[in-house]
RNA sequence: GGGCUGGUAGCUCAAUAGGUAGAGCAUUGGACUCUUAAUCCAGGGGUUGCAGGUUCGAGUCCUGUCCAGCCCA
């Protein structure tokens, strides 16, 4: 009598691969004996409506068999494409011995070259009458469920493959991001934008108010950063004489994990010679709202329930106004330092933060921005926020810079550059006393850069965006993680 | 950094008041030549995140710790 030996799933899986080898084939694909014509997805599109099929024509496709459904001497199962999945149909009277190793040493998860013709079974699905097979890879370890998916947040992250096949929807993030970083591209590019590459490891970070990253060159023995911003090696080269550059790239903060925030993420800066802050207004209103017509087909979208328009022109505010609304009084911050302790009090500003830069930050963030949905640029900054941005013909205590907020998110950044270099050294030292009184992220003083203006920068407006949450805004979600592939998560023990 | 919630089979989830840890899917064996969450029959599968503690007895209570999610700083 021959004890019957039971097998858990994934030694079940190694055992078929076993099997394949015994009988010289090979579970990984190597050589292919044909090379596909076509792909599950151009099937799909071009024969959506096609209800008459020609034998002759045979197509040959790659794909990921998943829900494989055996009937005795028929077998059913979808083959994964990338946006699609299409459904084929093997007969043992047609195929014989390769029909039996296809019905005992296949599991689901396994990729084949599928060979075989079109027809649409009586249910009407557009199905592909297998000839022929090939194995492209064994999946030797069990998938989750087929009907409830995967929702453990961990191991979607953790292992984003199995998220991106087993939960179709999540692949349309991707794919939307991917459209619109295809779109800033041509758009810039349409409009005489140079796309350039600077540094990411930097001597000083600079560019922006943030905690750098810190590594080491162990050749040269000196420490170095990972930037934060391209913003001042974008702008020498505007010294340079290139009048429209860009760079979309990553940049790193070493600040908090959250919903909204990975310490890698996405920008975009660009920065055009002879122009002004009006400008980059004018050039953000018409980027973003016809980069939301190419994605959604409208200017107005859905976002967490509530509406957002994108119709120009966007609504302009202006920063003391709007604090002042909320009882705030920045000329009384900078001058009353009781004043000031009142605020920072109200706020919640722990005594080491209470500097006039941090605290005008924080009380926008309180105050303001909760409350801006619609897009909306936000115009007058603060001199004290804004070390690199020219200042107001009119008070120069505030500078020609606005950011734009949609949805209570910031996701543009402008100014009118700060070209005078002496003006430019002045902000830098005073950056420097705000981070003696304890704000963590003043700007660091950069002398080259104070060199490189010195040879002379034209007037030029810059304008910086963040991808990744400009993704979150045309895709519906909340969590900066549906939107990285790979998100930031601690090393698993 | 703080608070709250969670971690149980490959996956999705149960488990009354502290009393033998269950289901569906997946998987294994069998039947089935138009199924698509296929169906029908029969099985196997667990160190309950980790380390301690209380108890006759812990998935459940306590302490610590790791990871994740949400909120706050």
């Amino acid at each position: 009598m021959i004890e019957e030996v039971k097998l858990d799933e994934k030694e079940s899986r190694l055992n078929n691969r076993k099997k394949l080898r015994e009988l010289s084939i090979n579970p990984y694909g190597y050589p292919l004996p044909y090379k596909p014509n076509t792909s599950v997805d151009e099937l799909k599109l071009k024969f959506q409506d096609e209800n008459n099929f020609n034998k002759e024509d045979i197509y040959i496709l790659g794909g990921r068999l998943l829900n494989i459904r055996h009937h005795g001497k028929s077998i059913f199962a979808d083959l994964l494409g990338v946006n699609h999945k299409l459904q084929i149909y093997l007969k043992k009277d047609e195929l014989n011995e390769k029909f039996d190793i296809f019905k005992n040493y296949i599991d689901s998860g396994d990729l084949i070259l599928a060979k075989g013709y079109l027809f649409r079974t009586k249910t009407n699905e557009l199905t592909l009458h297998i000839l022929d097979f090939h194995f492209l890879a064994k999946c030797i370890l069990p998938l989750p469920e087929k009907w409830h998916g995967l929702k453990d947040t961990e191991i979607r992250y953790r292992q984003r493959y199995l998220d991106l096949f087993i939960n179709h929807e999540v692949k349309q993030n991707f794919i939307i991001r991917s459209k619109i970083i295809k779109f800033l591209r041509n758009y810039l590019e349409s409009k005489g934008f140079m796309e350039v590459e600077t540094p990411m490891l930097n001597i000083i970070p600079t560019g922006a108010l943030a905690k750098p990253f810190k590594t080491h060159h162990n050749a040269l023995d000196i420490d170095m950063y990972l930037r934060i911003a391209p913003e001042l090696y974008l702008k020498r080269l505007i010294v340079g004489n290139f009048d429209k550059v860009y760079e979309l790239g990553k940049v790193f903060r070493n600040e908090g994990i959250s919903t909204k925030h990975n310490p890698e993420f996405t920008i975009l800066e660009l920065y055009q010679a002879f122009a002004d802050l009006n400008d980059m207004i004018t050039l953000t209103e018409d980027l973003i709202s016809s980069l939301v017509y190419h994605i959604h087909n409208s200017f107005a979208i859905e976002y967490q329930g509530k509406t957002l328009n994108f119709n120009k022109p966007f609504k302009k505010i202006s920063f003391p106004t709007e604090l002042a609304k909320k009882g705030v009084d920045i000329e009384k911050l900078r001058n009353d330092r009781d004043y000031l302790e009142k605020i920072s009090n109200e706020l919640k500003i722990p005594k080491e933060n209470r500097v006039i830069s941090h605290v005008i930050d924080k009380a926008f963030d309180e105050l303001v921005k909760v409350d801006l949905w619609e897009p909306t640029f936000v115009l007058d900054y603060p001199v004290e926020i804004s070390p690199l941005a020219i200042s107001k013909n009119d008070n120069p205590l505030y500078a020609e810079r606005f950011e734009l907020f949609v949805a209570n998110f910031e996701v543009a950044n402008a100014f009118s550059e700060l070209n005078d270099p002496d003006e430019q050294a002045k902000r830098f030292l005073e950056q420097q006393k705000l981070k003696e009184k304890g704000e963590s992220e003043a700007h660091e003083y950069d002398n080259d850069y104070i060199n490189a203006l010195s040879y002379g920068l034209p007037p030029t407006g810059g304008l910086g965006f963040g991808i990744d949450r400009l993704v979150m805004i045309l895709t519906n979600n909340v969590s900066i993680r549906e939107v990285i592939l790979f998100p930031a998560l601690l090393p698993k023990k």
